[in-house]
RNA sequence: GGGCGGAUAGCUCAGUUGGGAGAGCGCUGCCCUUACAAGGCAGAGGUCACAGGUUCGAUCCCUGUUCCGCCUACCA
């Protein structure tokens, strides 16, 4: 037979674009409910539209590839289904930051012509995720790729929309909303990052209407607010204060007085002043108060956060006052209030306080508390049963430790602000009848403070929505014809939560929904663990009456190498595609699958990716030299008629089989690649091609045939079982070696075989490699020059270590450096005999010529003095009368039996030093 | 403020029923031995954060402390 031949070095370039193109080509990913097989499916993540893959990504989508690779070999009926997502504000700023740079505003565009542009960009660069994706190996169904905006997913969202509606689930109301004012949008509470930072305390004095010689003092962060201000709060039970309640006091830099109340709930006695003011149009407390006391709200700030003109004149601003800070936004108003309330002798004090801010997610500007008319999930009737089918198992966390959190997050869930002001979306299937709202439909295209502002269509608090699959045709109150249909846009994340059932043709009832729908696993990070998941298991719970999925497994963050997080603009970002590059695509899946434990962020460094790029290689030339080694017959006798090496390595790999699958099952990528890995490496490589080379060199050699089979045997199987982790260099191997089938992407899964375990094998092979471990160090302790000839002898009373001789005998004839004798314990030859001694072993050394045998003493002595310390430590807890009345009987004999060895080694290292001595003349 | 997680070799981390402290990388020494120098062999290196407690015995269980990280939160 013609042996393939292979390079010295693996080349991962050459290999992994040829295959990733024939496994899409041959359509092995492509999934079908007719399938055989019980179905096993995993609804990606999607990226975002706008994205490019980062290592993040590579992390999430090498742990479902393994999954998913693993559960196909094993015969299931597999489907992974990609796509993206349209990602609204992202990639509406991604298109608008490019027509900008045209010299082109979004507005002077049009809403209509910016969709246009957005489509056509998704349609040049949208791919450009998926193309990596396949450079990652991911074995998705391609012909399957969907997208959060196509047709179908589109019929999904309004369906869901309405008959949320239908169900009062979804109601639009006037409500103080977190605004970004740079997206000039309304953002969901999950959408607001909160950061701490060293902010102030104003103390300023509010004088009373009746007497302004007696002053409130009242304590706020945000002075800027206070032109805002309806009411100021007294905790009813504070007796500095509470004889107040129901006199006035004047606002101060206005024409205004308003009200004091008592306020049990916002006041806390103890905090700054013991006295609130209550501004309800830019405080989520203040806005609860002021309902609770019908006190009217006043805006202050306009939707980019400056302080606005009218808004100031209405609220009764001093005209000076106004002049210096109108169109100023609030970083900037601060100091210059401050500074009017100081020459009025009104600001009494200013301490430093630690607070938080909120930050828009996407574009990390400060966000705002406003108040604006916007569309709400009533969220809690949703939210029980989601609880529900996680309290109940139903759906399984893992780690688990999260279960808490995503219980206490849907406990406390509030309701979803879901309307966004902007252009690239789904837009909310809701119309207005002209004629009906006349007077609610506003098209302000004057009110524009300044250019940066487009003219904008408010739609005010009152208006009549009909909310429809479609436009309405006529008006049910005035029959009218003309309608507008509503600006806002749905949240991105709700069409993601429709994901699991959107993807598989809901609302038809397709057959792929049948087969695929509940889901299997959700793979994800944490960071969308309320944004997505629990989303997703509440509208799956509501429109398919059952979870979306039974496992969610929620990986670690990726980390630099200094545990920083990866950003662009610190310029730590490691590049996956750079990194599959320059070591190959394999190295990174096993280095993300290898440290992703639970529980943990991961910490890459690159040095860590070139580790596993050699254990590539390793494999790699194990390959080699298995083809080398195939000519000549093999024959698959039963694996109990092999020599002791060959059985030893196949009961070795039938546990690596056991384990690599359990560790898969418990979702612990990190043991099961670090098993492999020490498998292949350090048992396969290491230990069991230097024990045959000898049976493979000889010709004559009657185990020849079947240490053949078993050297192709065993690796052939470790390739599938690599596969799932290791896609491209397993496939490429495979197909050099002896198999059947066209590609290991379709092979089975290996599955543990009785007739190889040998559980025995792993006594002897101990003894073994402590014996050749002794001979070595021996050597390297006397420094015999290298390529000496060196004669070991080895006692054999016992007659296991005779068995496991004829390996070494020929193993080290075969490095041709030495031979080994036999000799009984009570026949060591005489002469320049040097004895060494480990764990029961005595190895003998015929010394001779220029060694070193100073180094053998100290080396000696050393380890005489650290099993005394042992067997000190051993006796003293064997004579504890505790000990023995209480340990196990297990226990108690393991400590014994390794007493008696450590004093049978001491016996022997004491003869052996009596002769270094002997021969050393001292 | 509340909750969760972490602290083990120089670095990154394993260590699941409490009984001799491990791996990878790095480091030191020797070796280009016909699969692999992206390699082989041998080795150095740790009062398992600190203080108590439970136990015959604690890296592991309990309590407290310190430091770090994350999630969450309307103390103006």
């Amino acid at each position: 037979m013609t042996t393939p031949q292979l390079d010295k070095v693996y080349d991962p370039k050459a290999v992994e674009a040829r295959w990733s193109q024939i496994w899409n080509e041959r359509g092995y990913f492509h999934a079908s409910p007719t399938h055989p097989g019980q179905p096993y499916c995993i609804v990606i993540p999607p990226p975002n539209v706008t994205g490019s893959l980062h290592v993040g990504h590579a992390l999430n989508h090498s742990i479902q590839d393994i999954l998913i690779r693993w559960r196909r070999m094993q015969g299931h009926n597999v489907l992974w289904l990609p796509g993206t997502d349209h990602a609204g504000i992202a990639t509406q700023n991604v298109v608008e930051k490019q027509i900008v740079a045209e010299g082109v505003s979004r507005e002077s565009l049009g809403r209509e012509r910016f969709i246009e542009r957005v489509w056509q960009w998704k349609a040049t660069s949208g791919d450009t995720i998926i193309r990596q994706q396949k450079r990652l190996g991911e074995s998705c169904d391609w012909d399957r790729l969907r997208f959060t905006m196509d047709e179908g997913l589109s019929k999904a969202v309004r369906e869901v929309f309405v008959r949320l509606y239908e169900d009062r689930l979804i109601y639009r109301g006037e409500r103080l909303i977190n605004w970004c004012p740079r997206c000039l949008t309304a953002l969901s509470d999950i959408e607001v990052e909160h950061e701490n930072i060293k902010g102030k305390l104003y103390s300023i004095d509010y004088p009373l209407e009746q007497d302004p010689t007696i002053r409130l003092p009242v304590a706020t962060t945000r002075p800027e607010t206070m032109f805002g201000d309806t009411a100021v709060a007294v905790h009813p039970e504070d007796p500095r204060y509470n004889r107040l309640i129901g006199q006035r006091v004047q606002l101060p830099l206005t024409n205004r007085t308003i009200p004091i109340v008592g306020d049990a709930i916002l006041v806390d006695r103890e905090f700054g002043t013991g006295a609130v003011k209550i501004t309800p149009a830019h405080d989520f407390n203040d806005f609860d108060a002021g309902e609770r006391h019908g006190l009217p709200s006043l805006p202050v700030f306009d939707r980019q956060a400056l302080l606005d003109r009218q808004g100031l004149k209405i609220a009764g601003v001093d005209q000076a006052v106004i002049d210096v800070v109108a169109a100023l936004p609030a970083i900037k108003a601060r100091p210059k209030i401050q500074e009017l309330l100081k020459d009025r002798a009104l600001l009494t004090k200013v301490d430093d306080h630690p607070m938080a801010i909120g930050k828009c997610y996407r574009c990390k500007t400060v966000v705002e508390p406003y108040l604006s008319p916007q569309w709400f999930v009533k969220i809690k009737p949703l939210a029980e049963p989601a609880i529900q089918a996680v309290e109940d198992g139903r759906i399984r966390i893992i780690p688990e430790g999260w279960t808490n959190n995503y219980l206490g997050w849907m406990r406390e869930i509030k309701d979803w602000c879901i309307s966004r002001q902007i252009w690239w979306g789904h837009q909310i299937p809701a119309w207005y009848c002209r004629h009906c709202n006349k007077d609610l439909i506003i098209e302000d295209a004057a009110a524009s403070a300044s250019a940066a502002q487009s003219p904008r269509l408010t739609i005010l608090q009152g208006a009549t929505p009909i909310v429809g699959k479609t436009a309405p045709s006529i008006c049910p109150r005035c029959a009218g014809q003309q309608f507008m249909q509503e600006p806002d846009v749905l949240d991105t994340w709700f069409s993601s939560a429709l994901w699991p059932f959107s993807t598989l043709g809901w609302p038809e009832q397709t057959p792929e929904l049948k087969t695929y729908y509940p889901t299997s696993t959700l793979v994800t990070g944490l960071d969308i663990l309320f944004f997505w998941v629990a989303r997703m298991i509440m509208m799956g719970l509501k429109f398919m009456g059952d979870v979306p999925f039974r496992d969610v497994y929620i990986h670690a963050l990726v980390r630099d190498a200094e545990g920083q997080k990866m950003s662009k603009s610190k310029g730590n970002v490691i590049d996956p595609l750079h990194v599959m590059e320059q070591f190959g695509t394999d190295a990174l899946r096993f280095t993300l699958a290898s440290m992703a434990s639970p529980g943990r962020d991961i910490k890459l460094a690159e040095e860590r990716i070139e580790g596993y790029r050699n254990f590539a290689n390793k494999i790699w030339n194990a390959a080699r030299f298995c083809l080398m080694h195939l000519d000549g017959p093999r024959t698959a006798t039963a694996p109990a008629e092999r020599t002791f090496p060959d059985r030893w390595i196949l009961s070795r790999l039938n546990q690596t089989v056991q384990l690599v699958t359990s560790e898969l099952e418990a979702y612990r990528f990190d043991r099961a690649a670090n098993a492999l890995y020490q498998f292949i490496w350090h048992e396969y490589c290491d230990w069991y091609l230097e024990l045959i080379k000898p049976t493979l060199q000889n010709p004559a050699s009657p185990y020849a045939p079947g240490t053949r089979q078993t050297l192709v045997e065993t690796l052939e199987t470790t390739m599938r079982l690599l596969h799932p982790f290791m896609p491209f260099l397993t496939e490429e191997i495979w197909h050099t070696l002896p198999h059947q089938g066209e590609s290991i992407v379709v092979q089975r899964f290996p599955i543990p075989d009785a007739t190889w375990a040998a559980p025995e094998m792993g006594q002897r092979f101990a003894l073994l490699e402590q014996t050749i471990g002794l001979v070595r160090t021996s050597r390297i302790l006397l420094n015999y020059p290298p390529g000496q000839q060196i004669t070991f002898y080895v006692a054999h009373n016992d007659p296991q270590q005779q068995d496991h001789l004829d390996p070494l005998r020929s193993y080290f004839a075969h490095l041709g450096r030495g031979t080994v004798n036999l000799a009984s314990t009570t026949h060591w030859p005489t002469g320049n005999l040097l004895r060494l001694v480990m764990e029961g072993l005595s190895v003998g050394i015929a010394v001779a010529g220029d060694v070193d045998l100073n180094n053998a003493l100290d080396r000696l002595i050393k380890q005489q003095s650290e099993q005394t310390k042992e067997i000190e430590r051993l006796e003293g807890k064997l004579r504890n009368q505790e000990f023995a009345a209480k340990a196990p009987a297990e226990v108690i004999t393991d400590h014994q039996e390794r007493l008696t060895n450590l004093r049978r080694d001491q016996t022997m290292l004491a003869s052996s030093e009596q002769q270094l001595r002997t021969m050393l003349g001292t």
